[in-house]
RNA sequence: CGGGGCGUGGCGCAGUCUGGUAGCGCACCAGUCUGGGGGACUGGUGGUCGUCGGUUCAAAUCCGGCCGCCCCGACCA
């Protein structure tokens, strides 16, 4: 490909309100081009990289024994309506008629259509176990995009399912998808670590998402340097201290003025935060008012609290409104009198005696709260997030956290889907049984993206071999001034485009430093340069991008490696 | 959705407070020179200043509505 002919344009300058390096380098180097919040095109370099991630998804999925298909973008309403998951799933999900004013919905996953063709198709135990995947556009209206590709509201994923007879084979087919997700962000040159994750709306069993470490991340991963402890922040239990025992006290007011939080409580009596409660106030999707209780010393996990009350809808935050209603007071609010609410304390905090806790009025806290003597909870469960240094669960080491993004993740669905479309087959028993499902999806640009994080430096980008929109960027200098070179640098292209390798040619009348700052900006893995000084030297400078080693090849040797495809060795620095 | 910020040529910005001929750098076009690290000079192209309305002799500038984008938070299979 010429780069005097490629759809693209190199800005000099950053762009501004980037904050991500693969964002900024991205947009730099003409890969991508925003359309609106969260929606992208991607350009001819883009696309080619995409392309090549999707190609080694696809190879991974094919070894699997995975089988290609192609679901729809666009959904009639009734297929999402069916699983429930048309009510369930909030304005993320984008919903609309069509000129026969039927509701259609865009997809954001295919679980519903798969279990429609099994239905359909599988009859048998026979046909069983079978997965198949695809590649298709997502659209998620989420409140807030950000970080370039990183997330978005319209992208490609990979999605997978696997469709089994039993528990069993849910078991090996996860196992399977699981080893080719090693595979897959080994190749594209990710360092992706399994965590265990929340299973969230899709239900099910179990699930991993695969993280690759950076302090953009959106996600809190809770690790062990020890042993091999990985959970998302949203499920990880950890060890919590055992209270020093204490007899219970009666309870006590106390005044408390502008105590509003629990620094200024602990401050304000001098006592450490661990001897009090906090009270955080939530509202459920299905309009339930939630009190969650946990010690001062630790924060509430609304994931771990939406499935203790089983939230559906998920929760929000209280209004000051709503939290008086039920006779309480924000700052100053503990369960002690409410009214019309769901109780879920920590466990921890049953543990714990005497703590401080709201008196629900302004100004006053009551001292020696004892649960459950004081006040009775209608739940009592581990609520709280991991804190960095506390102990692992597996080894008792101190946890870090760090953050993460997400670069794919697998569930096991189990027979929600199958059961609620009715998609059962026969088994030997002669009796009929769901299909047990999984799912397993990867995001094609976010991968794009975090193989820039993974893989640029100051420079710009520096694309690993296997997902390099091209192998080499060939660089003439002098080409106008010398018809020699010009000619080298047509046959060289001409060459690896007739072996079917097509190589980035920079034909421009560009000055040598134009060309190289360009050629290091778009980061293919080889850069080659002729020019009078190379000839002289004995043919082309061939640098390593990623490296900066750099060695003069004869240009008969290179011809051949243009032809076999580039696959060369890091040549030894002349 | 709450808080904050921003919309002026392809990109980055000034001009807005204090109303009066729309500017700068980069990019782009033509030419000359230069020629291995975003080179120099000369001459050019391109903008109804997000949009609608209001105030005014006069609006990029003041006022109001709307739209869009970014950041923080909420949210996130």
């Amino acid at each position: 490909m010429r780069l005097s002919q490629l759809f693209f344009t190199s800005l000099r300058d950053d762009p501004a309100d980037v904050e991500m390096p693969s964002h900024r380098l991205l947009l730099r180097a003409g890969y991508i081009r925003q359309l609106g919040s969260g929606i992208y095109s991607l350009l001819p370099l883009g696309f080619r990289v995409t392309r090549r991630v999707e190609q080694v998804v696809r190879e991974e999925m094919d070894r699997i024994g995975s089988q290609e298909m192609e679901m729809p973008v666009v959904h009639p309403a009734e297929v999402w309506k069916e699983s429930g998951r048309y009510y369930k799933i909030g304005p993320e999900m984008v919903r609309f008629k069509d000129r026969g004013d039927r509701d259609m919905v865009l997809a954001m996953t295919h679980e519903e259509v798969v279990a429609l063709l099994l239905r359909d198709i599988v009859q048998s135990y026979r046909q069983l176990p079978m997965m198949v995947y695809h590649f298709q556009t997502k659209f998620r209206d989420e409140p807030r995009s950000r970080g370039g590709l990183i997330r978005v509201r319209e992208f490609v994923m990979k999605d997978a399912y696997s469709c089994d007879r039993d528990e069993a084979g849910l078991d090996a087919n996860y196992r399977l998808q699981y080893a080719a997700y090693e595979r897959i962000f080994r190749r594209l040159g990710l360092e992706a670590i399994a965590v265990g994750a929340d299973v969230g709306i899709m239900g099910g069993s179990g699930a991993h998402e695969f993280m690759v470490l950076n302090d953009f991340g959106e996600d809190t991963l809770v690790l062990c340097e020890a042993c091999n402890f990985a959970d998302n922040q949203q499920i990880a239990i950890v060890g919590k201290p055992d209270p020093t025992p204490e007899d219970a006290l009666p309870m006590e007011d106390v005044e408390t003025p502008d105590a509003t939080t629990i620094d200024a409580l602990a401050t304000l009596l001098d006592i450490p935060r661990s001897k009090t409660a906090k009270a955080a106030f939530f509202v459920t999707g299905d309009d339930r008012f939630i009190v969650a209780i946990v010690r001062g010393d630790y924060d509430v996990n609304e994931t771990k609290l939406v499935n203790v009350v089983k939230a559906r809808g998920g929760l929000r935050p209280a209004t000051i409104e709503e939290i008086k209603a039920r006779g309480m007071e924000a700052g100053y609010g503990s369960p002690l009198g409410a009214r019309d609410a769901v109780v879920v304390v920590d466990e921890l905090v049953v543990r714990s005696p005497n703590l401080v806790a709201g008196a629900n009025r302004v100004g006053w806290h009551v001292k020696n709260v004892n649960v459950p003597r004081d006040y009775t909870p209608d739940h009592i469960a581990e609520i709280t997030n991991a804190r960095a240094g506390d102990p692992c669960p597996n080894c008792g080491q101190p946890v870090v956290l760090r953050q993460g993004i997400e670069v794919g993740n697998i569930f096991k669905l189990g027979t929600d889907f199958s059961e609620a479309f009715g998609a059962t087959f026969l088994g030997e028993d002669g009796q009929a049984h769901p299909v047990v499902m999984g799912s397993y999806g990867i995001g094609l640009g976010r991968n794009v993206a975090c193989i820039v994080e993974a893989h640029h430096d100051e420079k710009g980008i520096a694309w690993p071999d296997e997902v390099a929109p091209y192998a080499a960027h060939l660089v003439t200098i002098g080409a106008n001034r010398d018809p020699q070179i010009a000619e080298i640098g047509d046959r060289l292209h001409e060459i690896a485009a007739s072996a079917g390798r097509d190589i980035l040619y920079d034909d421009r009348d560009e000055s040598a430093g134009v060309k190289f700052t360009d050629a290091e900006l778009l980061g293919m893995p080889w850069i080659v340069t002729v020019s009078p000084r190379s000839i002289a030297a004995g043919g082309a400078e061939v640098t390593r991008r990623a490296t900066g080693d750099r060695s003069t090849v004869p240009l008969e040797t290179l011809e051949r490696w243009l032809r076999d495809g580039f696959e060369i060795p890091v040549p030894a620095t002349a």
